[in-house]
DNA sequence: CTAGAAAAATTACGGATGTAATCTTTGGGT
DNA sequence: ACCCAAAGATTACATCCGTAATTTTTCTAG
């Protein structure tokens, strides 16, 4: 049983309203733009990634009186699952224990974020194999 | 005092050609080719990404007789830091520790890896702040 | 019912990327 | 000294991406 994955990707940009849709759907395209509120783009872009995500089949809409809403059709968790396999391939050949070595060791974390994370473990090591 | 961090941006192809030589270095374009053995490329290809690579700075050449020595001129460390925190930004807004989280909740790490990880934790503890 | 404003759809355009093919130079063998 | 194969440099081309502008459709106010 494979799991081939095949979510369309989204690029950084389209990521940005995926991530507005995520935290709340439906939203007008107009709504969208408000929320996301970048300091350089015009509503153009904006609706120009939403037309893209929609032809990409990653948001659909319903038709609304005047606006359409506009809603996701993937999950973001599975996109954060995606991406953090990809980025795990590509830098450590797919091993995940050197990724979390390496976030631990650079990224300095407060002591009870620490602690939070070892009870996380202590937890796992727990359950099962 | 700000890190601009003006690293060039490497493709995901280019990063293949990178890791070659991250590894072992210098080394002509005909052992890189050799050395990635990608089942779909062309050595044409090849040639092209350490072509782009040299333009945009990242790696350079000395001559060799009969063929160019490259070597990559920014380390691999510098990039898989800059790649995780695009991704820590992009997934979690920035924070490491839900990121660090997710990958013990979402990849089935042994009870050894788990270990280990737990008294790399514990030696941070220890230290500062 | 009609015209104007707002929204949606289409088109634009340069740069990056994946993936090569072609043209040019050069070291080595005869 | 000269020619050719191999290496290097340049060019190609379709797609994706960032970033819009232009064109078309459609609701709503008169």
């Amino acid at each position: 049983m494979e799991k081939k994955n095949k979510l369309p990707s989204i690029s950084d940009s389209e990521w940005l309203v995926m991530e507005v849709l995520w935290n709340e759907s439906p939203k007008s395209s107009h709504e969208i733009i408000e929320t996301i509120d970048h300091p350089t783009w015009s509503p153009k872009t904006i609706k120009t990634l939403i037309f893209r995500l929609e032809k990409k089949g990653l948001i659909t809409h319903e038709k609304g009186r005047r606006e359409h809403q506009y809603f996701p059709l993937f999950e973001k968790k599975q996109y954060v699952k995606k991406e953090s396999n990809n980025l795990i391939k590509k830098l450590f050949g797919g091993a995940t224990a050197p990724m979390i070595t390496h976030f631990i060791e650079n990224k300095k974390l407060t002591k009870s974020e620490l602690k939070e994370i070892k009870s996380l473990i202590e937890s796992m090591e727990g359950d099962e194999k």
